[in-house]
DNA sequence: CCTCCACAGGAAGCGCAGGAGT
DNA sequence: ACTCCTGCGCTTCCTGTGGAGG
């Protein structure tokens, strides 16, 4: 028999996923006072405010409310006051996919389609299945400032009519969001009916990460099993780069899994170092591998004519090695004008840097520069088959191409 | 001060996919 | 089988523009 006993420094690894909603949250006590006045109106009035949390990511927007609404979910069952609690992920649809998901969540089951109905009809029927639950429903909506850039705020309106044409039960949409300042142009209709209340959650300093990082260590892993001085670094990495308490937490787990997979029971130093650059890795594959044909080609323009010193790349060069590239494998050339919303995108994603600069009569464009390690990239978008003529490809020199 | 480059990025619309209703 | 709905990727056509060179 196998030694069944592996070594390992964890004792419950669950504890440092996303999913995990702990027992008590720290530093966070201001933001879960606030929700809970607000949101025990529910259970007194059956009615209350909307609520918006602002905060950059990993600042525990998501868990708290969560957490909060959870708990008045609970509380609710005790006084037998039926509640539904609504989590609406990042939404990337419209309008017309949060009412179809706020039905369906409600309904705890797929009843409204996704295609094939209007909007309105839609909207409807979210309404007829909230108003035949009776219940006090929670919205949870993530990323709300997203959506409302892609949408407009006509949701916003009409949701936030919704409560007086329910007979039985209500609605409370609490809106999550990293912009602070996109309410700013909300038509005064929609201010004057939203009725919102804003709870700012600030970034976490490093000292609080390390308190919180501490706090999850202490169930996660088991006594002893963490070196000196790494969870003071891990916050520390942390906090440097985003304040991000999500992502401070992966990284403690990441540098776990890598002390258990090199057979120790002891989180190192090392081990944390490590963690750091393959979630940096990590994530960029998970992106890249994930992106549609034209992107990853464009991608791969870029990419491919990135090394020898040539580092940045205007628009039109990019266009250029990317219609040679789409010849060489066969994929179907998309305009410039549609190359410059892919190459934004990338751009968003973080994958590149692009920013505007004129030079002057050399005219307006983009300059652009890789943000991902060429090397790694260039490997990851090798393993599309599609790809593979592309293994020794000679950067050329585009027509566009300037004269440094 | 004006020009003019090489684009940025808005507007409209097209064809298709996926699905509902009839 | 047929009509109607929306989203998506894309094209076509277009107007707008920072600033070096004239």
């Amino acid at each position: 028999m196998m030694d069944i006993e592996k070594k390992t420094p964890f004792k419950a690894k669950g504890t440092l996923f996303e999913t995990f909603i702990p027992d008590n949250l720290s530093h966070r006590d201001d933001q879960m006072m606030m929700l809970t006045n607000i949101l025990t109106n529910l259970l007194h009035t059956g009615q209350s405010s909307n609520i918006f949390c602002y905060g950059k990511t990993g600042t525990g927007k998501t868990v708290t409310t969560r957490y909060t609404a959870d708990r008045i979910r609970f509380e609710g069952m005790k006084q037998n006051k039926n509640t539904t609690v609504v989590y609406t992920p990042a939404v990337e649809g419209t309008e017309l996919d949060l009412y179809a998901h706020i039905g369906n969540e409600t309904a705890g089951k797929n009843i409204i389609p996704s295609r094939g109905l209007s909007t309105q009809e839609t909207y409807n029927r979210t309404k007829d299945i909230l108003d035949s639950r009776n219940t006090r429903a929670i919205v949870i909506m993530e990323e709300i400032d997203k959506f409302y850039e892609k949408n407009g705020d006509d949701f916003l309106y009409q949701l936030s009519r919704i409560n007086p044409q329910l007979k039985y039960s209500s609605l409370c949409l609490i809106g999550i969001a990293n912009n602070l300042k996109f309410t700013e142009h909300f038509d005064p209709r929609v201010i004057s009916s939203l009725n919102k209340e804003d709870i700012i959650f600030p970034p976490y300093n490093a000292l609080q990460l390390q308190d919180i990082l501490k706090q999850r260590a202490k169930i996660a892993f088991k006594t002893h099993a963490i070196e000196d001085g790494v969870i003071n670094l891990c916050a520390a990495l942390s906090a440097r780069e985003h304040g991000d308490a999500r992502r401070a937490i992966e990284l403690l787990r990441a540098a776990g899994e890598i002390a258990e997979r090199e057979g120790e029971e002891v989180v190192k130093i090392e081990h944390m170092k490590k963690a750091q650059n393959k979630i940096e890795l990590d994530n960029v594959e998970e992106v890249i591998k994930t992106l549609p044909v034209q992107s990853k080609l464009i991608l791969a323009s870029i990419v491919f004519s990135s090394e020898r010193g040539k580092n940045t790349l205007i628009t039109g060069e990019v266009y250029d090695i990317y219609k040679d590239m789409a010849k060489k494998t066969g994929i179907d050339i998309i305009t410039q004008r549609r190359a410059t919303d892919l190459i934004s995108e990338l751009d968003m994603l973080g994958i590149i840097n692009a920013h505007l600069i004129s030079y002057g009569r050399g005219g307006r464009t983009r300059e652009i520069t890789t943000a991902v390690p060429v090397q790694n990239t260039k490997e990851i978008l090798l393993q599309d088959e599609t790809f593979h003529v592309l293994r020794d490809y000679k950067p050329m020199r585009g027509r566009n191409a300037r004269l440094l």
